[in-house]
DNA sequence: TATATTTACGCAAAGCTTTGCATAAATATT
DNA sequence: AATATTTATGCAAAGCTTTGCGTAAATATA
């Protein structure tokens, strides 16, 4: 396949000046007269000159590349924070590389290598789930490409990162319901390895505490956060000699599943039972009724880990110290969870902290 | 921020050896001994050596890049299409560069232009809904690059495309509904203008004539394929002196509608109306009953995409005709149409057909 | 009018690799 | 032992831009 033909060495041939003058000519140069810069933009349009920004990245040290790396792209989440860095990214004037761990160190391994020869000035990453093992991350470091982690970050690791403040999250739908009137508020619990569910049901059991309320290891149900969890978790809850009168989930996925036990029981949502997720997926507004969630700021998240990238740029690499962006998450009230009427603000206001 | 440090020359310098050596001993070339190429690599790692794609696309014309554009990359379908994408082009040692039209000809514009000058090799894209002019895809094709166009294609182009099978989706999915033993079958009809409404609209009619049955306008709804729409539109056909025994929707999303309207009228699914969707979007497994919807097969979309532009850069582009490529639809049973006892093989074979 | 400034442009190097061709040394062939 | 091959390496150009520095001509200044 022929690549495209007139390159800047073609245009000054044809006009008969150098290729320094087209150069400028074409970005625009002071001292370029005007009447240069006509005849050049006039030609350029008539061969259809394509500027190689390969070749200016490389003269300039610079590819206007910045490399993302997700565990994957499909489900709501990832595909929130990927549109939220390329919105912010382009208009900073990167294109972006994506590419997928698919949950998977070794793929992860290469990926970075991949971004590192295509010469990305950044790299945006969330860790792969089984990652434990970070020497290729270091490569990154050495050459001093600047790097943010977001979303599934290892604790401890002094790096670039913007996560969610889960724990806030939990704290707040749990506060929320105990605002309804409920009592007896369950929680279904995800793999405590992972710090986000950790997280979450760290602010449940905040709430109820700090409520004066016991934590009742009966009403907490740990599982993989699947549908079927959920109507398992709600089976075994409404087993119970005193059943709850609310479930926060730590997904969206089980607290359908809850939602669908309680119906096959004959029970109301939210009379009965009330019910809150996490996540705010595509889907809690389709049921019936609709769900209350914790939105996770997806899309503000991938925008904060481009700027975290861009002002990295701009400082000294050894000047910069690793910062932590926390973003505050939004309990969208719906109808699952509203057995008082609708107080003005209880749409949570949102927030960005940062804490270095 | 500093760049990578080492490259081959300095590699060569410390070993005393040439840049070519270099090279070659770095891209296991055969006229270089064993020793050398051990004793560069040795040097290469320990000099964290990452080799330069700029500047090695640069001389090689080549830039192993693969432009991606889609109208949003958020929602179900083109998140899985991209998936398909990014997994044949990895494998074949492109890295994709995304970018999203937001539905907006001036945005999609501006993007081949990027695409253009980051001088990828190949560019797949989805047309955003307004685009009814096609210069700019004049000069990828003056450039010679290879394009091709899925799903969102303009009929009568003659271009590259790998569109789904509408018409043989809604004639399945109405087949189906006839076989489960509904005689009224209603349609929930999208927007017209746009093709896969109109040829998932035809497969119904197709369907029903086939069988012998009328076509009436009363349970043809027109709509914009919301919930709110689903909602209102089975409303209006259980308004009906005789409603219908069934509805085949051009969308997920209406269907849930036309589920919730019927639960609300006490009426069952799918004894009373059975459902039957497009697009078997995540939430069709978490309603209840489930829901039956047709495939799109996204990810077998974006795969067919890159091979056809992985045969494009194959043979001559001159001797390159057009070719289109017809992917099957997947009929998924669910219980939402299940009226009759589940038939060995009711969830379709599926294939990938071939039109010149 | 002689000098200083500005204006508009060209030269050539640099950025990092790849690669066709040449060459020196080592080995094989007769 | 003289010639032919093979092996291992080097030279230098090319791929397309950008950019510091130099310069000739045009204009302004004294």
């Amino acid at each position: 396949m022929a690549r495209s033909k007139a390159s800047i060495t073609d245009l000054a041939r044809q006009l008969g000046v150098s290729v320094s003058t087209v150069s400028r000519a074409l970005s625009d140069h002071p001292s370029i007269s005007e009447a240069t810069k006509k005849r050049v933009g006039k030609l350029a349009k008539e061969l259809h000159y394509q500027p190689n920004h390969l070749a200016a990245g490389l003269r300039k040290g610079r590819s206007n590349l910045l490399g993302v790396m997700v565990p994957h792209i499909d489900g709501h989440f990832f595909t929130l924070v990927v549109k939220g860095i390329e919105a912010v990214a382009t208009k900073a004037g990167f294109n972006i590389m994506i590419c997928q761990s698919n949950e998977d160190v070794a793929h992860e391994r290469r990926n970075i290598e991949t971004l590192l020869s295509a010469q990305v000035e950044g790299i945006l990453v969330s860790l792969a789930r089984t990652t434990r093992d970070f020497r290729h991350f270091e490569k990154v470091r050495k050459q001093e490409i600047p790097l943010v982690f977001f979303d599934r970050v290892l604790d401890g690791l002094d790096v670039n990162a913007v996560v969610l403040d889960d724990r806030e999250g939990g704290y707040q739908a749990t506060r929320h319901l105990l605002a309804q009137g409920c009592r007896r508020i369950a929680h279904f619990a995800g793999p405590e390895h992972l710090n986000i569910y950790k997280n979450r049901r760290q602010g449940y059991v905040d709430a109820l505490l700090e409520h004066g309320l016991p934590i009742d290891q009966d009403l907490i149900f740990h599982c993989d956060m699947t549908l079927e969890d959920g109507i398992a978790g709600m089976e075994q809850m409404l087993a119970l000699p005193q059943p709850p009168d609310a479930v926060f989930s730590a997904s969206d996925f089980s607290v359908v599943g809850a939602l669908q036990a309680l119906k096959r029981h004959g029970l109301r949502v939210p009379e009965d039972v009330a019910l809150a997720g996490f996540s705010n997926e595509t889907f809690t507004s389709l049921t019936e009724p609709m769900l209350t969630s914790v939105d996770q700021r997806c899309e503000q998240m991938g925008q904060s880990a481009v700027r975290l990238f861009l002002e990295m740029l701009q400082e000294q690499s050894s000047k910069f110290s690793p910062r932590r962006i926390v973003l505050q998450p939004d309990l969208l009230v719906r109808a699952s969870s509203l057995r008082q009427p609708m107080l003005a603000g209880a749409e949570q206001p949102t927030a960005e902290t940062e804490n270095p």
